[in-house]
DNA sequence: CTGAAAGCGCTTACAG
DNA sequence: CTGAAAGCGCTTACAG
């Protein structure tokens, strides 16, 4: 059934039908009335693809995803979608994913090109932003989950920097002497932001001086034992983990050297997911409502679309869970 | 730039330019040649969506995802999206994600009345499915990944039965006379299956009088607990466990209890996944390639699409890995 | 308030 | 081998 269908069924023209539907332009209330009723009746919905053809729009949002394994893994793309695709939903649009990596972002510039969406939203930003560059060039409209350093760019993030921050003093509190950070690509903002962050709280406690060991770049389990090594010889009390996967390995190696937890080394990390989930000792971390992330993110890009002008930076809160891993 | 003012600048018609581009019609390799070299220097990429409508196809495949909590969070439908994705891209199509639950399929239904998707790939699949329901009554082209009792629908799924029953009689193997199985909700296929496969090797050694114990339907944590509880008391010596999260929860219960792994319980789980990656010990599982699975079931629904006839079922196998957690 | 007509960017019989 | 024209299912100036 389309909206000639009904014209003709009806009596009027396909200008009319169109006008009840979408309930732009002058339209007697008689009139409207009979068409939305017929259309009730018989089930009919408009083709989304050929009102997206004449109003040039496609009612379609990208949604980039990294495409590197473990990364992928992490449960936090999983929730932000969720947000996303809950707030897209219910304004009419739909979700289209594109998995990149950062130097192969092939499925997006199809996406682009084939003029499949009408904006984008990023879900993890680089420092150096092949996704972000290529959006940009391209003038589509996009938001980024993840801070930048493009002023022009929409963001949106959890306030990392404050939460590593937050997180650091907490063990500083406790009297530690010696702290280790551990994390992965610097390439990340998120990986900067809490390096950041870690070093603020350092530096507010000048006075105690504490000695601090980074270890950044940490992608494979493998090399999580080396480092734990090193950390041990060199005495730290506390690590402070920048993400759940890392966090894990860190937990094992230790069970493994039947160093215990948090009695001779205290543990933190971000993300409280189910990657840790039913660990013990449980993990202190960090809780960030990524779900609502991704419905913030969404009604962003949604606004952006309509031509709104848009708040550049929205930062989100988080909230810091004290569990058995520190003491 | 359109079809038009490439017609218009090369002097031909858009029906030739058209040609050109599909490859369909008779058309002169000089005049093609010509076309296409236009095209490639001025990077002209269709409309696909103009495309679509004036051939009735939209070269969207729908996803559909479980969007309840927890479930979502495995990493088995990230791993089957990576699959997806890359075939539907390499295809020219591209995925579109459609969260249902198992009363609330408003997105998938959307997705369809929409005209959004040509077809779509079910990611679970329960006993009673709603959105398979729906799909064929709508005649929406579909495959499931998951087993179904509908022997209409094309399906694709690892072969769990035979994968339940290869990790149950791997502990037989081992001489244990008492032994339990944990799983989630009995409406999914694959809990179905599994059990089954547990049966099959309890009724094959039925001359070793096994004691069994079966706990279904466990969905949160919590609940674990008390089945822990029951198996001790029972002096159960070995649990099968259905997936990966509810083996994380059985672990950590054992580790509460001091009860060691391997020597005091044996346990052996599905998946192999991130969720139990860098525990100890590790577990003994059965380890599936999501990712082929999501290739697969993608590359049969593109021959769908064109028309094909394809076979119904597709049983991919799965690899067993014995580690600590089995003596 | 309503409608005829042109247009969105393609495809595809049909005719030549 | 090539093109004019109709069509896919909508929207939207423009005219009345």
């Amino acid at each position: 059934m389309t909206i000639g269908d009904i014209a003709r069924e009806l009596g009027v023209s396909k200008t009319t039908v169109s006008r009840a539907i979408s309930g732009k332009g002058r339209i007697g209330e008689q009139t409207r009335r009979r068409v939305l009723e017929y259309i009730e009746a018989h089930h009919y919905s408009p083709n989304v693809v050929a009102k997206g053809l004449a109003q040039n729009k496609t009612f379609n949002l990208g949604m980039v995803l990294p495409g590197d394994y473990n990364i992928v893994e992490l449960p936090f793309f999983q929730k932000c979608m969720m947000g996303i695709s809950r707030v897209a939903s219910a304004q009419g649009y739909d979700v289209l994913i594109s998995m990149v990596t950062a130097d192969h972002i092939a499925q997006l510039e199809r996406a682009v090109e084939n003029r499949k969406i009408d904006g984008a939203i990023l879900t993890r930003t680089l420092t150096d932003d092949a996704p972000m560059r290529y959006l940009s060039k391209n003038k589509v409209p996009f938001v980024a989950i993840g801070g930048t350093e493009d002023a022009q760019a929409v963001q949106v993030d959890n306030d990392h920097k404050s939460a590593c921050r937050a997180l650091t003093e907490i063990l500083l509190d406790r009297g530690v002497k010696r702290i280790a950070l551990i994390g992965g690509s610097d390439g990340y903002v998120v990986t900067k932001k809490r390096l950041q962050g870690f070093e603020a709280a350092l530096e507010k406690r000048a006075d105690l001086d504490i000695e601090s060991l980074v270890f950044l770049n940490v992608i494979h389990s493998r090399e999580v034992d080396a480092i734990v090594e090193e950390i041990l010889t060199k005495q730290v009390e506390c690590i402070v983990c920048m993400d759940d996967f890392l966090c894990g390995c860190v937990l094992s190696t230790l069970q493994q050297r039947r160093i215990t937890v948090p009695e001779r080394m205290q543990v933190v990390s971000f993300y409280d997911s189910s990657i840790l989930a039913n660990r013990l000792p449980a993990v202190t971390s960090i809780r960030f409502d990524v779900e609502e992330l991704g419905r913030k993110a969404c009604e962003l890009l949604l606004r952006v679309l309509e031509g709104e002008e848009v708040e550049r930076r929205t930062l989100l809160g988080y909230e810091v869970c004290i569990r058995e891993s520190t003491k």
